[in-house]
DNA sequence: AGGAGTAATTAGAGCGCTCTAATTACTCTA
DNA sequence: TAGAGTAATTAGAGCGCTCTAATTACTCCT
């Protein structure tokens, strides 16, 4: 499996290697006919860039990694769809990494990625330690999707989740309804402040004293496992705001199994609004986060930092949205206790 | 962000440059004592190897690079899980690649693992020609998962979806339809061996006479406008197979729209056994692919050539199941015309 | 104490490329 | 047609590591 090298096409095209090292990175100040005898030989011999090597010698790779939280989350998925149509224009390459969910899983991945001297990392919902993700921006340039920060160090994007939050309450009071619950994400990215923005907004509508929260964690599972709770309890909630869409389709699943009509018994809002909330089967009232506003955002800051040598660090928030679907209605009077 | 070298942690370990490669090789006969050494002084300097430099001279990379047809489809999403599992006992790390659902986007994905001369290539529902796999596979190992294939050059792991399809079709012939339509996956990965399926399945049942196809593109949408044009012909089928479980939630979607019942009036199945159709709320009957053994099956074969240096190839076909939910049920008289 | 045999360490070439500095080839002007 | 100026090409060092071969340091016998 011995691949072709620049000596050789060097040798084929009778020109010197850095010759064809300048063809082969587009330099200017290169003549036509030499530039075509290069390109024929290369053609001929199957000849194929070393990355390793150029980027040895150059020290840059034009590769940026992205580590997803966890690929089975299509929120995350929806993120990689604008990152990768704007460093394609870039014309930087993306390798993506599986966190799979864990703090671990994400470090190994951004090891992996230092390892291989990516230009930039962007790490989406990222649950591990800010400050370990501090220390491997000492050898690259890190960006932080979907988590707030306010590091010193690295740049963030992420979508106002306390007002995300609150949007989603605020529909709910304006529907009719007081006893709303929220399914948390537990230690996920995001979770604290919607949980935050929930509380809050019930507080400023009066109703400090509906607060209730259930466990989950950004899984379906995890959601039907709340709602089971949320249900069982001796005052049942008729309006329920999940912190993301995959805990409540769980929570919507687990209130049909009750017997219950979603959205005439119990309204359920969730949040993201990734495809699966759009799934015309679901349906699902949700917060808009822009997926692929975000992931552009991101990419923008980390070509800031290559190419501009940007050093200060920039915090960006982006507006959710309230998008109102089939799983959320006006509260009936029947519902009402 | 310039970083340390093996140079470096030499001079401050007092020890040679080959003394702190073979300690970073973990390589037996170094002494305990200056292993210590070393390891310290690499601490202390927050070394981390070059894999550019390290695979330049070694000519391996250790990485194996995936490129999934389509990020979003969670039938990839989930293939990933076993490779990643057999990839880490194996000592080997994962890279993912996104095709993008285009032919041009998994040769881009392709080329740049080539590029980076990782170790070996699994791709995951390929829809790019198997000559310009082939072509690729004469510079690194390449299995192809989810495709079918009979190259001489590189291995394949597949479900055999003839007889998946068959399972589905035989399930709804059981169940008392006839009038079974299919809702295929245009060039997707799998779907002409389906569509195959369905055809000789319903030719040995002697329903040939009912055979209708609609086209579609293993996408939710693609699903819902096959469905509409299924329905409005004249003699609407009472069952549906779908290509994959996608297309199956938008023919769901589309059925249920036209105030019909699931699985009353019409019942579907789907294809993939994804964790969208385990989805509770859609409980979608459908057949199974084992992904995780789809995964590791494939990763075992790269290994084979890697490591005991096969250069035959094997082409693996792994046994699809029917997983029974609730879309689907015995035919009505009523809705028997 | 002198060797033999093995264990531990190191020198140095080379992996495939980039990049600076130097060289050579042109073009134009006077 | 010589000289200046620019364009095109090349030599050669070096990127950070691995790996073979050579060297040095130990052990254990006799």
């Amino acid at each position: 499996m011995a691949q072709p090298t620049m000596q050789q096409v060097a040798e084929r095209a009778g020109v010197s290697l850095a010759l064809v090292s300048l063809v082969m990175r587009q330099a200017p100040n290169v003549s036509d006919y030499r530039r075509q005898l290069v390109l024929e030989a290369a053609a001929e011999l199957g000849y194929r860039p070393n990355v390793l090597a150029r980027n040895l010698a150059s020290r840059q790779t034009s590769t940026i990694g992205v580590v997803l939280n966890d690929i089975h989350n299509p929120f995350f998925a929806e993120i990689i769809d604008g990152i990768q149509a704007a460093f394609d224009e870039a014309g930087y390459r993306v390798l993506i990494g599986n966190g799979k969910r864990s703090p671990s899983g994400e470090a190994e991945m951004i090891e992996t990625f230092l390892q291989f001297r990516v230009d930039g990392i962007i790490s989406a919902g990222a649950t591990m330690s800010m400050s370990s993700i501090e220390a491997a921006s000492e050898s690259t340039k890190i960006v932080v999707v979907g988590r707030s920060s306010r590091s010193q160090l690295i740049d963030s994007v992420n979508t106002d989740d306390v007002s995300g939050a609150r949007m989603a309450v605020d529909h709910l009071v304006e529907l009719g309804h007081h006893r709303i619950a929220h399914i948390d994400g537990g230690t996920g990215a995001g979770a604290e402040a919607r949980r935050r923005g929930y509380s809050e907004a019930m507080t400023d509508h009066g109703l400090s004293a509906e607060i209730v929260t259930a466990g989950g964690d950004f899984t379906e599972s995890g959601g039907y496992l709340a709602a089971s709770e949320l249900l069982s309890q001796s005052n049942q909630p008729t309006a329920i705001f999940a912190a993301n869409d995959l805990s409540a389709a769980g929570a919507l699943h687990r209130v049909e199994d009750a017997g219950l009509i979603v959205p005439d018994d119990v309204s359920i809002v969730g949040y993201d609004n990734t495809a699966l909330a759009a799934m015309q089967h679901l349906s699902l009232t949700t917060v808009n986060q822009p997926r692929d506003e975000l992931g552009r955002l991101a990419v923008r800051f980390v070509l800031e930092r290559l190419r501009d040598k940007r050093t200060d660090s920039v915090h960006h928030m982006v507006a959710p949205t309230l998008v109102n679907r089939k799983t959320s209605s006006r509260l009936t009077t029947g519902a009402a206790t």
